[in-house]
DNA sequence: TCAATGCTTCGGTCCAGATCGAAGCATGAA
DNA sequence: TTCATGCTTCGATCTGGACCGAAGCATTGA
């Protein structure tokens, strides 16, 4: 009788309703905090906090610390795997739910994460720093090289005046809407400002979305290629 | 947020410990009585009877009177499939219920998948036939070729009445234990039934193990080298 | 330093559902 | 008919765990 693995352990963990609508939302790929998944699953925070290191501990999800937020994810393509091949079996049975609501583009395109640029742009911004080596990269941790401090300061930067003992020049981020790494750091942050400061975006009030205009855009895109 | 199928249900149906029991007794892919699966369970009858209207209001079972018996039974294949795929996450994490005893390796070994040879014997059958040119794999879709045919009809087998619009001939199955492919489909059955009728190997009352005889294995490894 | 934010821990409430005994229905055997 | 068996339904109990408010902790910003 008792043989193999443990599967009620695993659809005990899947079967409450608030920790499937946290699976789900992380089905998109994306990484989200605490506080968006205990949103979307519509349960309070205490809740979804304890519900969060349940399904940690049982090796469905991942986690990052970063600065005040804890940023969880599905543990990897098995997990999703997983629950997809549960959702394809749910769907088959006529197990179903209600359609979704339309997502803000625009914050997906650019948007502020505290104090850098996050995003589509974000992350095109530092794919190009790596691809050029502006910006070295060595696993979590990121390095402005002997180039990218040349580049950097000729885009009108003073690289100097942004070294403090209290934050890093860069640091990855993770970005949610891309599921890739940003720029942070008191560099993300400067060349933000740089773009605000010159005009090519602003940003849009109540709101963490970022608006390029049309000609800022344009250069953006010629400052920051992507192969 | 309430998007996709509802995996929560399915994971409750799954989450209770009688009723996986129930469900993984049969994976065994034989039918049983509400009192076998009770006992399997360790619940008493009414219990078990409850816990089964629900698994079959659920769509994972499928229930035939005869006489004052009710046999139960997986609904299809694809419930099959869908847990022995759960099986394999919950094991990949660690989630085993057990101290491994004497009958574990015997089911690593080989074991019934529903109606297939699953384990070690199972996959190595499919890595023999893949490396053969008996079956092709394209991606996840496993397709006899014609060398195969006449191969797999050298053996006995009668492929021509293997063929049915409702089931796959050639299906990949992942494997908990080795965490890769065998082979499932009619294919399979037919495959695992012949091994049984010719006297390679039998199976383990009350459990999912198949049983070798020494000879049976020692054919077993001369008709499906591995290199 | 203090205040704000994001999250966890603590303490207590509450309820869905798992459980079983007893009674109720079938079916089959005599 | 009468009895035995297999299973379901009913009624009642009980508990695991989902839930939230308040307090506590950690990080960041001012």
């Amino acid at each position: 009788m008792k043989e193999g693995p443990d599967i009620a352990r695993l659809g005990t963990l899947i079967g409450d309703p608030a920790r499937a609508n946290m699976l789900t939302a992380l089905m998109g790929g994306q990484a989200l905090t605490a506080s968006e998944l205990a949103q979307a699953a519509g349960v309070s925070l205490p809740t979804a906090s304890s519900h969060l290191s349940k399904l940690e501990d049982g090796g469905l999800l991942s986690q990052r610390k970063q600065g005040r937020h804890r940023y969880f994810a599905l543990a990897d393509t098995a997990t999703g795997a997983m629950l997809e091949s549960l959702m394809g079996f749910a769907a088959s049975r006529g197990h179903l739910r209600h359609k979704p609501g339309p997502k803000d583009p625009a914050l997906r395109k650019a948007r502020i994460c505290y104090d850098h640029l996050a995003g589509d742009f974000g992350v095109r911004m530092l794919d190009s720093f790596l691809c050029e080596g502006v910006i070295a990269a060595e696993g979590e941790k990121l390095t402005l090289t002997k180039a990218g401090h040349a580049r950097v300061s000729a885009l009108g930067i003073d690289v100097e005046s942004l070294h403090s003992p209290r934050r890093p020049l860069c640091k990855s981020c993770l970005d949610w809407s891309e599921r890739r790494s940003h720029l942070a750091g008191s560099l993300g942050r400067a060349l933000l400002g740089h773009f605000i400061d010159n005009g090519w975006a602003r940003r849009v009030a109540d709101s963490r979305i970022i608006d390029f205009t049309p000609e800022g855009e344009r250069r953006f895109m010629a400052v920051f290629p992507v192969d």
